[in-house]
RNA sequence: GGCGACAUAGCCAAGUGGUAAGGCAGAGGUCUGCAAAACCUUUAUUCCCCAGUUCGAAUCUGGGUGUCGCCUCCA
């Protein structure tokens, strides 16, 4: 498969450290609120390639962290009058709801910053002893212009950094472009750990340092996140490693796109956001899948109730002829006949399709479309009908695919409650007695109640 | 100022040298008791503009225009 690398600003053939296992490290949430849209996009794309890898036959180590201490959790903390860990807790809770809503599996850990310190404060004086690093009072900082390849992931070179960079108030470095490791604690109730350099607690870049090391190794396949990582903290995630082990810390870097409202990049800051917890009010969170996969994971989405309609009715598609598959499993039988085993091999050229496209840089788009594509020709295909096994091939080949994807898990099959099933019954009585007006009656009492009727010839097809 | 991305139908969106995929919405039709679903037909001589390279450009090159982003916490 074919990637691109943010490294190298081009697409590359895709070769694993060991072809046994890849090492994947995705950048986590900093869990104070819930997370809006656009942190679901890198877990839903990253989610959409560890799949597809798995789906391939590869086998994939796939770390996301948790930030559980940073300003905004100890800010919101002192909001609420409780600790760090109670809110950092309480959203870890709450991202696990929302990923599993969105189809987005567990990594195989999930590290948090507050079970590595001991690791990071080892990390930070490894840098220090070896001379990347200095301590002003109780703060840690690395000398950026010691590391001679900084900025080579974000293309920037140090001089046009230099005269943007600004020192804050309150910060001890020698040098604008440096950056933390350990902050020195500021007030006696802030949450800290012991130190060489006294209390304190790390720094934001260092812990994905950390944690993908201690998980994945020196170097690892694929560091993944969004766009806006890319200055400083992946710049600084490289400097730091590489100063430390001297050896490569990533060998491909995947971005992904921002989503934007109004056009605009949507962001915590901005307040022009919309959480995953709240849209999950109106849409499923197959239909936000679906919606983010279905542009390049590279380019932007524009986000709008409009839009969401729009992949909500595309979902459906997809959708309707899995339950009109399901139908005739349920009514037919039988196994292929010659004809349907001819179109079931026609088929496979839309499998074909959808690999290559996820092939060539995880084209969603158009993996996407060799979907619709295959469901048009099976609507056709099964427009008069067809033997069972036929109907319970396509099933599984349309599972398969929308399954790599992570869009269209199995409803639970609900139970039709025995009130319903005799008005469905009254109704077919009442259509053999061309007594339609009591049919449509009954139709319509059972769309109030979200239940729609299909007349097929194979019976009627009770929908939700 | 430095670095970068994007511009394709009413909307969304692939396509990166060989003559414009796919979806949504709209219109007309077939099927149906009527519906629903589905199917058929229909919707870009043209890909922001200008110039160049080429037998051939949405795709490559140069120059514009517009939009957005990173350089400060941010997915």
């Amino acid at each position: 498969m074919k990637i691109y690398n943010t490294l190298t600003r081009q697409k590359e053939e895709f070769k694993p450290i060991d072809e046994n296992e890849i090492k994947i490290y995705v950048c986590g949430p900093t869990v104070y609120n819930y997370f809006h849209i656009g942190n679901a996009r890198p877990f839903v794309v990253f989610d959409t390639l560890r799949n597809y890898l798995e789906y391939r036959g590869r086998k994939v180590k796939f770390i996301q962290n948790f930030t559980d201490v940073d300003d905004k959790i100890i800010n919101k903390a002192i909001e609420e009058g409780v600790s760090a860990s109670d809110i950092s807790e309480r959203y870890i809770e709450e991202y696990f709801k929302d990923a599993q809503s969105l189809n987005v599996k567990k990594a195989s850990v999930h590290p948090k910053v507050t079970e590595n310190i001991e690791e990071i404060i080892e990390f930070v004086k490894t840098l220090v002893d070896k001379g990347y690093a200095y301590e002003v009072d109780g703060d840690v900082y690395f000398s950026t212009r010691k590391f001679k390849e900084y900025g080579k992931l974000s293309k920037q070179n140090l001089e046009d950094l230099d005269a943007g960079a600004r020192i804050e108030v309150g910060e001890k470095k020698k040098d604008p472009l440096d950056f933390v490791l350990w902050k020195a604690r500021k007030t006696d109730d802030e949450i800290a750990w012991d130190s060489p350099w006294g209390m304190g607690r790390p720094g934001w870049h260092i812990e994905c340092s950390v944690m993908a090391g201690k998980s994945l190794g020196d170097t690892i396949d694929i560091h993944a996140g969004g766009q806006d990582l890319i200055f400083p903290h992946h710049e600084n995630e490289i400097a730091q490693t590489e100063a430390k082990t001297g050896k490569p810390f990533a060998n491909y870097w995947m971005h992904n796109g921002y989503i934007t409202v109004d056009n605009e990049k949507m962001s915590k800051s901005k307040g022009n956001f919309f959480t995953v917890r709240d849209i999950l009010n109106h849409y499923d969170g197959d239909v936000m899948r679906f919606f983010l996969l279905s542009g390049h994971y590279r380019n932007p989405i524009n986000f709008s109730q409009d839009l969401m309609e729009q992949a909500k009715n595309s979902l459906a598609r997809i959708q309707n002829t899995m339950m009109n598959l399901k139908h005739l499993i349920d009514n037919e039988e039988g196994e292929m006949t010659e004809q349907e085993a001819e179109n079931f091999n026609e088929l496979l050229k839309y499998k074909d399709k959808f690999i290559e496209a996820m092939d060539d840089d995880l084209n969603t788009a158009d993996a996407i479309s060799a979907i619709f594509e295959m469901v048009k020709d099976i609507n056709i295909y099964i427009k008069d009908g067809s033997s069972r096994e036929f109907a319970s091939k396509c099933l599984s080949l349309l599972d398969e695919l929308t399954g790599v994807l992570g869009i269209l898990r199995d409803a639970e099959e609900s139970e039709i409650d025995k009130e319903i099933e005799a008005l469905v019954e009254e109704r077919q009585i009442a259509r053999k007695n061309k007594d339609f007006k009591r049919a449509d009656e009954i139709r319509d009492l059972l769309k109030e109640r979200g239940i729609t009727l299909k007349d097929t010839p194979q019976g009627v097809q009770i929908i939700k």
